[in-house]
DNA sequence: TAGAAAATAGCACGACCGTTCTTTTTAAAA
DNA sequence: TTTTAAAAAGAACGGTCGTGCTATTTTCTA
C-alpha cells in the first residue's frame, strides 16, 4: 500500500499522504489495542464489537467500519499480539548468540510475560482452547502464529545442540514439547489456580530439562 | 431431601418414591449428558440452554426448569464430568498398589483420556482458560474439582516416594507440576495443532520425569 | 379412576449480538 | 475556501440469549 518514492518532492508528497491515511489508521490501531486488552481477559470469542465500541467511546458502526466483520477484528487482534510477542520475547533473545544462552532467553522472556501478565492471559493459550474445534480463518491465523513461534523455539534448540551446548543425541522436538508443557503449566496454575510458587516451579522444571539434555554448565 | 426409612413397608415406599422421582431425574440426567457432550466441544461458556433444548428435542423452558439458571446447568455439567473423571481415571488406578504403579496408572489413564477424546476436549483444561478471569460459582465448582484431582495426583507422588519407588529427596509438588505440564502440552498439541506424535511425546516426557526423580526400575 | 403434583410447552420480555444502510461530521486536497 | 473523500454516528434488521409467567400435558398416588 505504501508508495515508492519517485518524484523530486516525493518527501512532501509522502508526508502528506501519510497524514491523509493517518487519522483512520490511528483510530484503528487504538481500537486494536483496546480489543487486544479485552481479548486477553475475556478471550477472543468473548470479544464483541459493542463492548469494544463502549470502551473506545465510539459507536458500534464506527468500530465496525474499520474491520468489516467481527472475524476481521479478531484476526487483527491476533496479528497485533503476534507482533508484540515478537518484540518482547523473540527479538530480544535473537540479540544473544546462538545456543544455550539464546534458548534460555527465549524461555525466560516467555515465562516472564506469562507470569507478569497474571491479569491478562496469553492469547496463544486461551485461543487454542477456544478454537481447537472451530475451523475458519480465525483459527488459521492463530495456528499460523503459534506455529511460527513454536518453530522458532524448536530452531533454538537445534542450534544449541549444534553449538554443542546440548548433548549430541538431543531430540529437539521432544525437548520443545517438554518446555512447552512447562509454560502451559505455569499459565494454568498461576492464572487459574492462583498458585503462588508456579514461576519458581517452571524455572526449576526448565533446569531439570536442561540437565536432562546435557546442557553444558557454561552459563549465559 | 431423601427420606429415612421408618415404617415396616419402607422398601415398597421407597421403590415407589424412587419411581416417582424417576422420570424427572432421568430427563435431567439425559440433559446433563447432552450438555456435557456439547461443553467438551464448544466450552462451558458456549453452552446455551436453547442449543441444549434443540439437541434434546425439548422446549427451552422445559430444559430450563430442571436447573433454574444457566449457571446451575454449567455446575451440573462440571459435577458430572468430575464423576466420570473419577470413574475412568482415578478409581481404576486406586485398585493398584500404592507407589509407582499407581502413579503410572494415573498418568496413563489421564493421558489416554485426553488423547482418546481428541474430538472433545478436557473440561478441566478448557474451563480453566474460560474462567480464570471470571469469578463466581461456576469457577468455584471447576477449581474445586481440579484441585481435588491435582491433590490426588500429588498424593500419589508422595506415596511413591514413601514406598521408596522415587528418590528420597523428591519434591512432590515440583514433580506434579511437571507431570501436569505434559498433559497440558499433549492436550494443546494434539487438539489444537493436530500434531500426530504428541501422545508419544507425552509418554517419553513422563519417562524422563521418572528417571529424573529416580524411579527404581522395578516396573508396574 | 380421580385428584394432586410434577414435568413440559408456549409465549413474551428486555438485552445484546453482528451487520446493513443512510446521514452527518470531520479531515485532507484543490 | 471550496470541493472531495474519509470517518464516524444513528437507526433499524433479524437473531439468539437467559429468564419469568402461564397453560397444558404427563406421571404418579391414594
Amino acid at each position: 500500500m505504501s508508495d515508492t518514492l519517485s518524484t523530486q518532492n516525493s518527501t512532501d508528497k509522502q508526508l502528506v499522504r501519510q497524514r491523509l491515511l493517518q487519522k483512520g489508521q490511528q483510530t484503528k490501531a487504538a481500537i486494536i489495542d483496546t480489543a487486544l486488552g479485552m481479548a486477553t481477559q475475556i478471550g477472543l470469542e468473548g470479544l464483541s464489537i459493542g463492548a469494544v465500541a463502549d470502551a473506545m467511546q465510539m459507536s458500534k458502526s464506527g468500530v465496525f467500519a474499520h474491520f468489516g466483520s467481527r472475524e476481521e477484528l479478531q484476526i487483527s487482534v491476533i496479528r497485533e499480539y503476534h507482533q508484540r510477542f515478537e518484540h518482547e520475547i523473540f527479538f530480544p533473545a535473537m540479540e544473544l548468540p546462538r545456543g544455550l544462552s539464546r534458548l534460555k532467553a527465549l524461555f525466560n522472556n516467555w515465562m516472564q510475560r506469562i507470569s507478569a501478565e497474571i491479569d491478562s492471559g496469553c492469547l496463544y493459550i486461551s485461543g487454542a482452547v477456544e478454537f481447537d474445534d472451530r475451523p475458519g480463518p480465525v483459527r488459521d491465523a492463530l495456528a499460523s502464529s503459534v506455529k511460527t513461534w513454536l518453530t522458532a523455539l524448536h530452531r533454538a534448540v537445534l542450534q544449541a545442540r549444534d553449538e554443542q551446548h546440548l548433548s549430541k543425541d538431543t531430540d529437539a522436538t521432544q525437548m520443545s514439547f517438554e518446555i512447552h508443557g512447562l509454560i502451559l503449566a505455569l499459565h494454568y496454575e498461576a492464572r487459574f489456580l492462583k498458585s503462588a510458587k508456579s514461576l519458581q516451579r517452571a524455572k526449576q522444571g526448565f533446569e531439570h530439562i536442561l540437565e536432562r539434555y546435557g546442557a553444558s554448565s557454561l552459563k549465559t
